[in-house]
DNA sequence: CCATTGGATGAAGGATTCTTCAGATTTGGA
DNA sequence: TCCAAATCTGAAGAATCCTTCATCCAATGG
């Protein structure tokens, strides 16, 4: 069950047949090209429902109010990003802890950028969709599946400090919005790619050696 | 002059006489605290207003419109939290880089802590106001003034690397702002506080060692 | 003490937006 | 084919909020 603080965002209404899976369909694919064409603050229920081509009261139907929407578009997201890091630390087991640390950053900034459109406008909403829980949740997903993959680290004597995979990411995190919001060039993000690994990596060896 | 972006959020008025100074000062902190207590949404003009013990007209003496109001608000945080660090990287000039970055850390990290209500509120109004400009804007702040610092720094061969600073502000500010948004204890920020200046300093050196 | 400028007031205009619901339409199975 | 359940529709209710402006009060200096 989720948290509190996520509850009553859940959709009102299950689609049963498949004309109606096409329509949530579409509703959550609006919200996301309504977010970027318009922005944030012109985010409307009436825009989204015109932008996925059927009225508002169908929206309402799937969705108890327009943060539920947002929220299932933020939340959505969310569990891309996580599932990608996910696969990746599953990948890397057993290898040395650099090596592990490189390529689970890697593995973020890759989705990140993929969706780096989405990720933007989704930083707009956030702080009025319940953002902050939904990054804690994810941010515990996340990392308990560093966690798991660090103690498969053959070069890893210390016990992996809880404290300091949660800073690593949200370091990870901010480096990679402020590179987002401030629209960094490809070029820009190959280059941030490298150093948010080194930073990574340094840290974390630091933190693993000196311990917690 | 401040970027395009930052323009059309300017005071209407002057305040001349003291009685002015006065309503300003008490609308500046009326709308803080409205954002404490009544957050980000419910941020109504008319409350702020209130709080602040004048009518809605007088507020829009001083300010054009709403987000000039929150705009300005903010531009005083950041510029409390640029002042800070700025006074940090002077009082630790020609001393080894690691103890730099350290209190420079430290600095952040306390400024952001005696004013967090504050960061937190703002989080939440951040993207309706601009928010991304100023932090980019403060970020360039920051940025030239911990180049200036590492530029004393005796134990420094390579030339500091913009994009290692800016890489470390970010991943310093994300850090920050998980630990506030999750309403971290205090005795988890003095750990994190540590951590940061952990995770700074071991990348500080691994870039300027390694290159850019 | 008075005139002029600065400052304050707050009801009301104007604009948006969220959300509902009674009724129309479509689908899938009997 | 026909009906009950599932969907869809979209005008309109209801609630907010931002912002203005005509008007009144206070201060300052001559």
């Amino acid at each position: 069950m989720p948290a509190a603080t996520v509850t009553a965002f859940e959709p009102r209404k299950t689609p049963i047949q498949a004309r109606s899976t096409v329509t949530v369909e579409a509703i959550s694919e609006a919200t996301i090209q309504v977010l970027l064409t318009h922005g944030a603050d012109r985010l409307t229920t009436t825009r989204v429902a015109d932008r996925a081509g059927v009225s508002v009261g169908t929206l309402y139907q799937y969705y108890p109010n327009k943060r539920s929407l947002l929220f299932a578009v933020f939340e959505d997201h969310m569990d891309k990003v996580a599932r990608a890091v996910e696969v990746a630390c599953e990948d890397v087991r057993y290898k040395p802890m650099s090596e592990m640390i490189g390529l689970v950053v890697e593995a973020y900034v890759d989705v990140k950028m993929q969706r780096a459109d989405i990720s933007v406008a989704l930083y707009k909403v956030a702080p009025d969709v319940g953002g902050p829980a939904l990054v804690k949740q994810t941010g515990q997903r996340l990392r308990k599946a560093i966690e798991a993959m660090l103690l498969t680290a053959p070069d890893l004597k210390l016990s992996p400090d809880k404290f300091a995979i949660d800073m690593m990411l949200s370091a990870m995190s901010g480096a990679m919005r402020s590179a987002l919001e401030t629209g960094a060039s490809a070029a820009m993000f190959r280059t941030m790619r490298e150093h948010l690994v080194l930073l990574c990596q340094s840290y974390m060896v630091a933190a693993t050696a000196t311990g917690a």
